[in-house]
DNA sequence: TATTGTCTTGACAAATTTTGTCAAATATAC
DNA sequence: GTATATTTGACAAAATTTGTCAAGACAATA
């Protein structure tokens, strides 16, 4: 259930001593929904981590990256030929699209 | 907008000389749905990819890798950091989960 | 060209899922 | 204890997905 950017995001948040609230406002949404983010309780959309990480002061690429891969293993997980698909994609991607 | 499922079917559909309308009654959906599944313009179910390995004589574990590659795809697409991203999950599987 | 059979397309409402909001419950600090 | 911060769950609104259907396009054949 929990995810890596939602972890990171914590750690970076508490780091800083900013409070949900803090965060919440600037990403003008509900404080329960950051909270519930951090957990990986919610999804967090894709032009969110791009504030987040202005908010955050942290490197926007690094984010986007922990964000990308939450998607790729909400998709794989509990899946039996994970490794495989894996592979493919990773093959057919390396080459041109 | 192709996807490797939906070809591999129109293949091993056409190659045994099926008609959608086959492969619809057996799949329990209308004609329609098997066309723009072929052509990856809907989803196709997971469990649906059983169903369809059967009526194909197609190998299942085959049929459902290429689903999941599927999946992996359509997350990854368009993405800048999709390398990384894959690299870094594919780490992750790979030691226990 | 008309006819027949196959496949494709787009529109539509029903069903499902996702989203935000809120209040109450819980936890933490003082 | 009080005060502040966080978490939880319920709920309706909004958005997305789903199946159904009819009409259109295409191909072969007479």
């Amino acid at each position: 259930m929990a995810t890596q950017l939602g972890d990171k995001i914590r750690e970076l948040r508490t780091k800083q001593n900013l409070l949900l609230r803090q965060v919440a406002s600037k990403l003008d949404v509900d404080t329960s929904i950051i909270s519930k983010m951090e957990r990986g309780e919610r999804p967090i959309k894709k032009e969110q981590v791009a504030t987040l990480a202005e908010i955050l002061n942290a490197d926007k690429q690094e984010l986007l990256t922990l964000w990308l891969a939450d998607q790729v293993m909400d998709v794989i997980k509990d899946e039996q030929f994970a490794d495989e698909a894996l592979k493919s994609v990773t093959k057919k991607i390396k080459k041109g699209k």
